[in-house]
DNA sequence: GATTTTTTGTAATAAAATTACATAAATTAT
DNA sequence: ATAATTTATGTAATTTTATTACAAAAAATC
């Protein structure tokens, strides 16, 4: 059992509760937050339940009893993610919504962040090691994410560009050779453009990276994919968490390629951070 | 007090401390998680101190007594973020700098939600509304923060661009007339190109916001800055979080845009969404 | 060096949680 | 439909845990 989501586990398993342990979830659900301040006393005449049939509930969630569960719940809600009604409303305002977008952001990023396989991480450093050349392609909202990528890995020393445009992607993945390394990023994974040009690349011999959702045709397709699965229930407002966590994984994988190639890269790192100076103010 | 910290605060109060309150920060600071588990008894006596001295402890950091303690201090320390030692070290391996990168994201995502004003993210969304044209500007990293923002904004129904290059920033800001909106992107506030371009942009009447850190040139000369102070341990590496909360809060100002436009507009919304249908495979 | 204040611990008390057991409810088999 | 069995729940006792009140010790001030 996972204590970033007792609450979501809570409610997923609610149906398979016997009666009083559907007490102690129905008022647990009701005020996570009480519930983390609440005795075993007082939470039992909450839910109308005996104090041990509380505690049995505790334990039946994987929790060692009532204190421990209380500390688990209170994780769980440490970053102010409800689970329950973190979506934005229609009738919010600013110091409503503000917290809920930053709130969806933090729990995504914290669920994938222990569901995140690190051997395909370091496969994928690997390649990128390896790699001759490095193509970032990406569309809509994953081109920002490419960008940012190859703003990242062109300090690398090696040929690094991004490509928003399905043209050049098609001519790029036509003309892929073997060394050549083609990082694609799709939160849906079924962008035409972008699996037109997977499978060209791989017919070709070049290695393909998917970053993209579990199981979709990308991941399936790539070499090596990085799967990444976000709750979207953020979409509607465009508040879409995945290219937050697509970012922060392309932050690991530079991290992995820095740390890789030992210290005395830091220097070169070093000399173009250093090559910025004169472009800023003084203050 | 903010919970948040709690550990921190520990540690930057450390030396005000008496004598039996130190070897109780000592022995909650050797090993936090394991201070979660355990009973006030088994503490004072790793602590090599009386029980009521550990519940003195506790209350002195502004907490009801141990147990509300532990809880706070097991949610400090939820998303695995330490404040000592969070920073990736050069022998990390995957399975240590991959969650370390994670949790400075979190963690500066968590602490920016905290501080962020709600009455500037309202004023700006005003503006936003109020504008006749938006112009996103960004340098370097803050370029995909740029391209990103447009990538959302651009759905709202009105003239938007992003722009990365110098010279098109300068030709802007030199034509911008009052209505214009410009939307400066620069976590260090002092990149000179888009100082200009602010100074221009103001001198025509345009309005400028800016998204930067606190205090900093950009922020002095914005009729409206959203400051976002970030801790800048992490730039060795490039994991970069400012540009995550940048994007965080552009998502909150696009939701405030929306929001205000009222629930007709999401049909606009779909509209767009619908639109890329044809783009992916049905999978 | 005496007095006051602060710090710390001991012991008593109170609160909270858990366990063992008994009863009640639900399920299954006859 | 009823008895037997299983499962669920509550009561009361026990144990663990935390807090309070007070006294002793240490430190600081006069």
């Amino acid at each position: 059992m996972n204590y970033q989501n007792l609450l979501s586990s809570i409610n997923v398993t609610f149906d398979s509760l016997n009666k009083s342990e559907k007490k102690v979830a129905g008022a647990i659900l009701d005020d996570p937050e009480a519930a983390t301040r609440s005795s075993i006393a007082i939470l039992a005449k909450k839910a109308g339940v005996s104090e041990p049939s509380v505690n049995r509930f505790c334990k039946r969630f994987g929790t060692a009893g009532f204190p421990d569960f209380k500390l688990k719940l209170a994780q769980c809600l440490v970053s102010g993610v409800k689970f329950v009604n973190s979506n934005v409303q229609l009738n919010d305002n600013v110091s409503k919504y503000t917290p809920k977008i930053f709130d969806n952001a933090i729990h995504d990023l914290a669920a994938i962040k222990n569901q995140i396989d690190s051997s395909i991480i370091e496969k994928v450093v690997d390649q990128l090691l390896k790699a001759r050349r490095i193509f970032f392609f990406g569309l809509g909202t994953s081109g920002a994410v490419a960008r940012d990528a190859e703003n990242k890995f062109f300090r690398f020393d090696l040929p690094v560009s991004f490509h928003v445009d399905v043209l050049t992607m098609r001519m790029l993945s036509a003309a892929a050779k073997p060394g050549d390394l083609f990082f694609m990023i799709s939160h849906t994974g079924r962008t035409k453009a972008i699996i037109d040009a997977t499978d060209d690349a791989r017919e070709n011999g070049a290695i393909v990276v998917g970053l993209t959702t579990p199981g979709s045709m990308l991941a399936k397709k790539s070499h090596f994919a990085i799967e990444v699965l976000v709750s979207e229930n953020t979409e509607e407002y465009m508040a879409m968490t995945s290219r937050i966590v697509h970012l922060v994984i392309l932050d690991v994988l530079a991290t992995g390629f820095i740390l890789s190639k030992g210290p005395e890269f830091l220097n070169h790192m070093e000399k173009i951070n250093l090559s910025l100076k004169p472009t800023r103010y003084k203050q």
